[in-house]
DNA sequence: GCTAGTGTTTGAAATGTTTCAGACGCCGTA
DNA sequence: TACGGCGTCTGAAACATTTCAAACACTAGC
């Protein structure tokens, strides 16, 4: 491990660096890193050893000034706090990893002005694209970045207008099945538990879980939406109180939750004021988290390919920064229930 | 909104462009953007006028390349299926913003060529500084980071030689109150839950609990290791099914889980097998997750300020990057228990 | 011995910013 | 009138890389 060459004080060795220390010029340097086939073997070799001898690592924002292309992707997410997220994130890093692309993941909690400034930063970056589960999809900040001829994906929600390539769920089929699933199991009052409205995935769920209700002639009445402000675990536990606190004749016996950390949040709260689930209180959530099958008593939930929904997002976005003949595509995928014991028949 | 300046044809706009559009200079542009107190008010609002119109975006890896800084910070952590670890990184993410820096987030999903990839990138991308929980604190590659002048935090985990700083509590104090809070209660068998050994947080928090238990001269077998492969739900699930095989005599009567997750799989497992928690067995985890008080028999976990160990880690990473006068500390945080109904007395 | 062709290497230009020494214009003072 | 000082602005150099037309060294064919 000796370094015979060493002509640089401190300095981190550039291309000049190797250049000089294996006897050719710059561009055969940076034809050893990008089209090696075409550098005689005997040279490429020559040069390789020079790098590793002085330690040289190639400089990215130089790279990518001169070559114009970014390396890496970029995935704004909605909420930090939900393993939901992580999961799509996840599979969006695989698909970034096959492309060889690196995955800077931020966050907006939610807030839109904080989603405004992730955005901003990433436009600055000159990212290859950007992945996003958007607090309002039609955010004008977003075709901005679009409008730079910077590819963007919606994720997990759909726009209706402009060119965007979106990856999401239906969730109005994912409301008609949960509820599909309690009113199998005998229920004829049920709570929504859900909010705030401002989110879409929430409106869609409800309206889902509406349709069929009416279908089945239902009374409106007996489909109570009790709100929430936040989709957390105290929010469900809160919820929860408020359904306790319910006159027992009005008292729905059943529960669908618009994800699964309210209906985790219920389910605590209902078990721990001596309550039973599912005997006095059926739950359903959705997303089906890995959290959901590890609850105390198993959480009924409403899948979402949750990896694939990103591994696909990824490759839409791929697609349309690399391919000239892409044409923005909208896919849905169809969200399946899984049955676990916290709606199992009494 | 109409843009009477438009030379440039499809072409983000540069410095360069501003700089014709506003009549000034490169220089005078350039100044507006870095130290807006030096240049005449009137012609910094015409240099600013013509940036809005032209949609100008400072283009960063320029700026990096030639100011030869980057404002991000990169943080690696080592499970990103632990929700710890995005508790750490959303402390981190505040510290950052603070400082006006972004966040970048990888993830080595606990393997060491994965770690080395990532931190690879990060080099090339050269940025301001890393935070890392490693898979391997004495990894040869941490001291390649920082011997290319680029600060290096860990996380969670100390490092015995080398200049680094590094954040981390006391595992070994935090297992010995988790054996001193069960003891307390009366266990005097009792079994602990881990693995693999090669995570040196395990390694610790059994030793703590090894501590205890010899100072009170209990029996060695009586404190049953139970190995994992891994620190997840499912491991805790099976540990769970081993511990219900042991004959009566020999079964502990409380657990101690190296992290939440396996204890939340033991508790689901235990109470899905018809035993009660605490009753038949007494439950502690450690990292107090969220998930942990959201669990159907509320967890008593070893508390990890986890958000206070990521702000407290970027401060001293940005003062290590900014500061020339900075030495390095190694900052320790006191665990502390958080006594929940899976431990309640009889 | 000349030519064409092939495979490899070179050198200069270009990318978008920041920096810094110096120029410029203006004012007040000697 | 000359001079220094001050506030503002300029222009060229530098950063580390990629790209590409052109140069070069050989070989094979005539």
């Amino acid at each position: 491990m000796t370094r015979p060459y060493q002509p640089l004080n401190g300095r981190t060795p550039s291309v000049k660096d190797v250049a000089a220390a294996a006897g050719v010029s710059l561009g055969t340097v940076s034809n050893v890193m990008n089209r090696p086939e075409m550098v005689a073997s005997v040279t490429r070799e020559r040069v390789e050893r020079a790098m590793t001898q002085l330690g040289f690592i190639r400089n990215e924002s130089a790279r990518q000034l001169r070559a114009g292309t970014s390396r890496t992707l970029a995935y704004v997410m909605l909420d930090g706090s939900n393993p939901f997220f992580h999961d799509v994130a996840q599979g969006i890093e695989l698909a970034a990893e096959d492309a060889d692309l690196s995955l800077f993941i931020c966050n907006s909690n939610g807030r839109a002005d904080r989603e405004d400034v992730q955005l901003d930063r990433l436009m600055q970056q000159r990212v290859q694209g950007v992945l996003i589960t958007p607090v309002n999809p039609d955010s004008p900040t977003l075709d901005e970045v679009s409008r730079r001829g910077i590819p963007v994906v919606i994720v997990d929600r759909v726009r209706e207008t402009g060119g965007f390539c979106s990856v999401a769920v239906d969730d109005v089929f994912g409301g008609r099945i949960a509820l599909e699933h309690l009113v199998e199991k005998g229920h004829t009052r049920v709570a929504f538990i859900g909010g705030p409205d401002s989110i879409g995935q929430v409106r869609e769920r409800l309206q889902g879980a509406r349709e069929v209700w009416d279908e089945l002639g239902l009374p409106a009445d007996d489909l109570v939406h009790l709100p929430t402000a936040a989709l957390t675990v105290s929010e469900g536990r809160s919820a929860g109180e408020r359904l306790a606190g319910l006159p027992a004749r009005r008292r729905p016996t059943a529960a669908f939750c618009a994800n699964d950390l309210l209906a985790l949040g219920l389910l605590q709260q209902t078990i721990g004021s001596g309550q039973r689930v599912p005997e006095d209180l059926a739950i359903v959530g959705f997303d089906d988290i890995d959290f959901a099958a590890a609850a105390a008593v198993p959480l009924t939930s409403v899948r979402q390919p949750r990896q694939e929904l990103g591994r696909t997002a990824a490759r839409l976005l791929i697609d349309e920064a690399t391919n000239p003949m892409h044409v923005h595509e909208q896919a849905t995928f169809i969200p399946e229930l899984v049955a676990r014991a916290s709606t199992a028949t009494r």
